[in-house]
DNA sequence: TTGAAAGCGCTAACAA
DNA sequence: TTGTTAGCGCTTTCAA
């Protein structure tokens, strides 16, 4: 920057205010100043900048999410990243994984000073942000809401979702409806599972099997179908858990005789056969109000911390309309 | 700091040298601190230490790929996030869309003062980043290497993949082998078009499609195989163009006709009837191994520049081994 | 071993 | 309108 103003014969204010767009710099200095700059390849160091700034603002905003490569997490990443674009700010991002992971994240992305964080959680305790929240860091949760701090939430309708994907199940007249799930202290788990259980009335033993993940989704859907009594339908509540069902069911023959829901969309699910019936979420939007609510926060918002619910939308695709044999 | 500094009764550099671990601090004045810290909530600005550091470490790199949602970038970038993290480094990402967004994107990574930078480019000119290259920005390209600069890559071994792919396709008795392709300027595409060219001898014309997206893809297929001599197979020649063709062949009801491979994974690949073949990138090893050549020269690797090729794999699964029906 | 003071690159108050 | 100067939160000489 003095390199700059050395160049252009002006002060390092003019340099300064010149980059800021200060309307009241004599036009030719800044002439001066633009040549410079591009002369030297000068690019201000935004760090020391938001560092001296008065508001502080460092114009980026982090989201904390499980696995930047999950397709679901992903899109909401995209869909706050598209969100912030639009007003020039930068979006970070990383993988939790667990919560201690996602507490580290946080922390490492609050002392770079991110104007706002959106979470979408990994772990059930977010008490650690109360400090942070307090001392007015901008706070979103998406996807599940936070644990043990008051913070907006984007959310989607799991429980309505996940009822309305057993009752199309039981509309077609099933009753003995395995539910298959990920890990079950988390929100949108048992939010689903709720939803399941509303459907069904009462969950029938042996047909539940929570905490799973894609492979072990693949061996317990084995073991169910195999077992004596077996359920005549599927509702699998998480991408990963569905993707692992729909390989055991394809692998064991009997993709057009055992009904299947999935609880989120999933690619190629059109070009199955049967196609893959699922609830879908509209995750990017998900992201984008995550960014709006965000944002308010960040141009002033105050307030009780708001919870948006975002519907679901049953896409009927075949597998989800096989009607039940007698079992 | 300073209210730490206080609780603790020391003066500022004792503070400052017990958070970053000097081994000549008293004990008990570094569990002083310590104290004093967990007290308040304590956090490192990571900006302004940054900015005052004899070697200004940010302790983080930046990865800009072409959209964080599409599932394969999405892998790279968690793979070059594992290797940074297991280094203590934090990884930030964007998505790029186009050339426009990828330079500003890169310049304000750059004027964040991260420690390195990968690109998988999406524009066709990387000069723009000459200047900061000779200046010691420590700079890969992943995916497809980097036009008009001199740098790291690491790459899939793209023409041989496509090679083979196709020459499978031919071993089974294809002639008439159609290619649909992703924008064809882009190296990563060409490479695939040589490949496909080198196996089949002479292109025909009519089957070679380009610059396709998922749902051009989708049109494209159905146009193509409507036409008089349609081709008995296919190689498409990426992720969503692959996902277009095969919702097209299952609308049609000819996957089990028309012999299809695709160049990369797509999940659920093996629950469709008949499997789809495919060539198969290892995505999260080329982010990994991005990060091994970027922390090579953050380590004071000198030297020129390196390119690392990747293996693909050819996965069969069905749609790859049907037999040509007469022509 | 500890503290006082200078300064990283920048912006903002103040003076000219 | 422009320049001078102080200082953001931190690290790092330099002296004590």
């Amino acid at each position: 920057m003095k390199d700059v103003a050395a160049l252009a014969g002006v002060s390092l204010s003019t340099v300064s205010r010149t980059i800021n767009g200060d309307p009241k710099v004599a036009p030719d200095l800044a002439a001066r100043v633009r040549h410079a700059v591009g002369l030297l390849g000068y690019q201000r160091d935004e760090a020391a900048s938001a560092l001296r700034r008065a508001d502080r603002v460092s114009a980026s905003v982090a989201i904390i999410i499980e696995d930047v490569a999950n397709p679901f997490f992903s899109a909401v990443h995209r869909g706050v990243e598209d969100y912030a674009r639009e007003r020039g700010v930068l979006t970070l991002s990383g993988s939790s994984d667990d919560a201690a992971r996602e507490r580290a994240l946080a922390e490492a992305f609050v002392s770079r000073r991110v104007d706002g964080l959106v979470i979408a959680p990994a772990g059930p305790d977010h008490r650690y942000l109360e400090r942070e929240h307090a001392a007015g860091l901008r706070l979103v949760f998406v996807d599940r809401p936070g644990h043990w701090i008051e913070a907006d939430a984007a959310l989607s309708d799991n429980a309505g979702g996940a009822r309305a994907a057993v009752e199309h199940l039981m509309a077609a007249g099933h009753r003995r409806i395995a539910y298959l799930g990920d890990r079950a202290w988390l929100f949108t788990a048992s939010e689903r599972f709720q939803g399941h259980r509303t459907a069904v009335g009462k969950v029938a033993p042996g047909l539940v099997h929570q905490d799973l993940g894609e492979e072990r989704a693949y061996a317990v859907t084995r073991e169910v179908l195999a077992a004596p009594d077996p359920p005549t339908a599927l509702f699998t509540s998480q991408n990963l858990v569905t993707l692992g069902a729909v390989r055991a069911l394809h692998d064991l023959g009997v993709r057009d005789r055992v009904a299947h829901v999935g609880f989120d969309d999933v690619p190629l699910a059109d070009a199955l056969a049967p196609g893959l019936t699922v609830v879908a979420q509209d995750p990017h939007a998900l992201g984008r109000t995550a960014g709006e609510l965000l944002f308010a926060r960040m141009n002033g918002e105050h307030g009780p911390p708001r919870r948006i619910l975002m519907p679901t939308r049953l896409i009927r695709r075949g597998s989800g309309e096989l009607a039940a044999v007698s079992g």
